[in-house]
DNA sequence: ATTATATACCTAATCGTATTAGGTAACATA
DNA sequence: TATGTTACCTAATACGATTAGGTATATAAT
């Protein structure tokens, strides 16, 4: 759907957004991603687990296994402070290229 | 300056903008892409040139050597109609992941 | 009862690309 | 004459997205 560099950059601003307002399973997050885009971004779970795994291994995010009443295991992850400024760090990168970006396209102004 | 994902994502619609207005040599992109972002992209040649010849290799754009007065030579940069293509998809991306970008991150819209 | 679909996690191998670290050469300026 | 700027280039590394698998349980459909 979006080009491959595109997918790239936006994925973990994205996955640490959607943390921010609490925490989320992998699962859940592909679903909630889908819905944000209205179906734009259909991640896979083989692109998505991994990404999980470096931001946990960073201390980006935190992970817990939470045992379902139906015997299946979930595993929820959430933001940790470093995680908050990741994120607010790749905000202030975004919201400058897209500046830029408005500017050469003459796009209205993006903030 | 930014995080490499964002360079990643960037980089090609910039160069591909850039020739939108006219022909251009790799030295000279990255002094006007510098000077288009206020200082923030700092492109090195190593980064740029790759780039270039992949864009070339994949007809994006084409290239024709000038040879100056003073002896020195240049590699100018041209937009093929694929290239035209080309900017004209990714800026579509990019138009629709500033607007998700937007509305996640409450600012005015982008477009 | 069995099959299909959805949920929910995972890894290994491949491939592409940004970065690092170099190199060449001519011109301009101090 | 030495430094900085212009102007091009490649090879090696490192990182991460994608492809192509895999495991296991719950639910819905036939």
């Amino acid at each position: 759907m979006f080009n491959k560099e595109l997918i790239g950059a936006s994925t973990v601003p994205l996955i640490l957004t959607v943390l921010l307002s609490g925490e989320n399973y992998g699962y859940e997050l592909i679903k909630k991603v889908k819905m944000l885009s209205n179906g734009k971004l259909e991640w896979s779970e083989a692109m998505l687990y991994p990404v999980l795994h470096r931001l946990e291994r960073d201390g980006f995010i935190h992970s817990k296994w939470h045992q379902l009443e139906n015997g299946r295991k979930r595993k929820y992850y959430s933001l940790s402070d470093l995680g908050r400024s990741e994120l607010a760090a790749k905000k202030s990168d975004w919201i400058e290229m897209m500046q830029l970006f408005s500017e050469l396209w003459n796009l209205k102004p993006a903030v």
